[in-house]
DNA sequence: GAACTAACGCAAGCGACTTCGCGTTAAGGT
DNA sequence: ACCTTAACGCGAAGTCGCTTGCGTTAGTTC
């Protein structure tokens, strides 16, 4: 068998300073001025090791990302679908608009093909489904999640990529409102 | 006063070729095999007068892109609000499904900052606005722009995006549907 | 604590992308 | 039909991103 790998250690502060770096540029320049060398010059660590490890920017930022989001807020819980929704629409809008926003959009832009993504994106699915699934159980007459990610998620990332611009907290509170209006009417 | 440009002739015989192979490109390969000099071999335009006349690649793709884009379909008149919206959708359904699909990713994903392609995405709301405003005129309770925007045009892209799998025709409806029935229930 | 080896730093080198100067072509004006 | 000149073709030179081989550093094991 193999000597065993040896994920702690230097590989690991290499990996951390790479990743801080990364960040840090993601979130400073605009989404054109990052390379591989300004990692590099950032980070101290040397092009030739993150041309060795990463392979590609593509392949760098997706990893790098994936790391930060997956740290990410758990799913709200307030007791109620109506609290959880809102809490989530603004959060959610929140996270686009602030400074780790251009990571959800750069993210999505970059990221599309890399496995960890589409492994993080199935997760927090995952999770909203949880939230859907405690309203059921309270007997409140909970959306599907298809129906949340095309009412909520759908247009926070639309106004985020097309105008550049991300939707504010009333606004938030609004898909939420309108996701639940949708349901309310016809249902109970 | 200078001798007067040249719009047509030679330019414009050039323009359209390059056009045409970046079109054709974008259809065919993956948006990374996308160079500057596949374009110059498949048109036969040499690469120096890609460089001089657009400069940078985003820039060509933009300025094809729009122009394609530019002369897209009219926009649907029914007769009726409804017809109209569920035509509306399952076209751009389609036209994100389509071989051109990923023109219009790719133009959200470079075109954000320039003129051009802001410009066209206004137009295209404006016409959209008229759709709506016929429907007014017609005495339906017809949504705001935004509002197709949020719950139409958002999901469909959302999607294609993230998914990399565009929406049916069905949900297309759907989502069509979706809207009349916010402006349904409390409305008139 | 000494040997072993995976991972990193370094610098040379290859190749793709981009620019530049000059000669040529053809549109627009007279 | 002739002249003017904007725009293109061509080849060379310059720049930058990326790869590769080798020596060094630092975890890991015994």
């Amino acid at each position: 068998m193999q000597p065993a790998r040896r994920p702690g250690g230097r590989s690991a502060k290499v990996r951390a300073a790479v990743h801080q770096a990364v960040i840090d540029l993601l979130r400073e320049e605009d989404w054109d001025k990052l390379g591989i060398a300004q990692v590099a010059e950032r980070s101290g660590v040397h092009q030739a090791t993150i041309y060795r490890r990463w392979g590609t920017l593509s392949a760098l930022v997706d990893d790098a990302v994936t790391e930060q989001l997956s740290q990410g807020s758990p799913m709200p819980d307030t007791g109620s679908l109506r609290g959880d929704l809102e809490e989530y629409a603004v959060r959610l809008a929140g996270d686009v608009a602030g400074p780790l926003g251009p990571l959800y959009v750069r993210a999505a832009q970059v990221g599309t093909r890399d496995k960890d993504y589409v492994t993080y994106m199935m997760e927090r699915g995952m999770q909203l489904e949880g939230v859907l699934e405690r309203a059921r159980q309270r007997g409140e007459n909970a959306p599907d999640l298809l129906e949340v990610l095309d009412v909520i998620v759908a247009p926070v990332y639309y106004h985020a990529i097309f105008f550049n611009r991300p939707v504010g907290a009333e606004h938030a509170v609004m898909l939420a409102d309108r996701l639940l209006r949708l349901r309310g009417s016809p249902g109970e």
